[in-house]
DNA sequence: TCACTATATCAGC
DNA sequence: GCTGATATAGTGA
């Protein structure tokens, strides 16, 4: 744990209900060029849905690469809770992505 | 100190 | 337009 995980943790909990970013949104709000160290982070994080990494997802709308497509399993659990929010996944890619996209401010 | 990583971007084809 | 390689920042061992 470090400062750099608080700081994303704290970015990341801004994300409203319904809402997905991406790891250079963060690492844009932390004024860092750390994506893989924003995801790694998160991964990371001992915290529960406080810290909603299933909403930060790549630039391109997909979720992020966990152990591979393959093990989507878990992230699979993931999408169910962004879909009970509103946000639908459709092939691993979050619909109308670029609707959802929360900048942060 | 070295290597790995839940990414992003640029260049090449 | 798609694929490959490189750049960057931070953590863990």
């Amino acid at each position: 744990m470090s400062k750099f995980d608080e700081l994303v943790w704290n970015k990341m909990r801004r994300i409203p209900r319904g809402r997905v970013t991406t790891y250079k949104q963060l690492a844009n709000a932390i004024n860092t060029r750390a994506y893989r160290a924003v995801g790694n982070a998160c991964k990371r994080n001992p915290y529960s849905p406080e810290v909603p990494c299933h909403r930060v997802v790549k630039s391109d709308g997909r979720i992020g690469g966990f152990g591979g497509e393959m093990s989507g399993q878990r992230v699979m659990k993931k999408i169910s809770m962004l879909k009970r929010e509103g946000v639908h996944v459709k092939d691993g890619k979050v619909v109308e992505f670029n609707k959802k996209l929360f900048k942060f401010r």
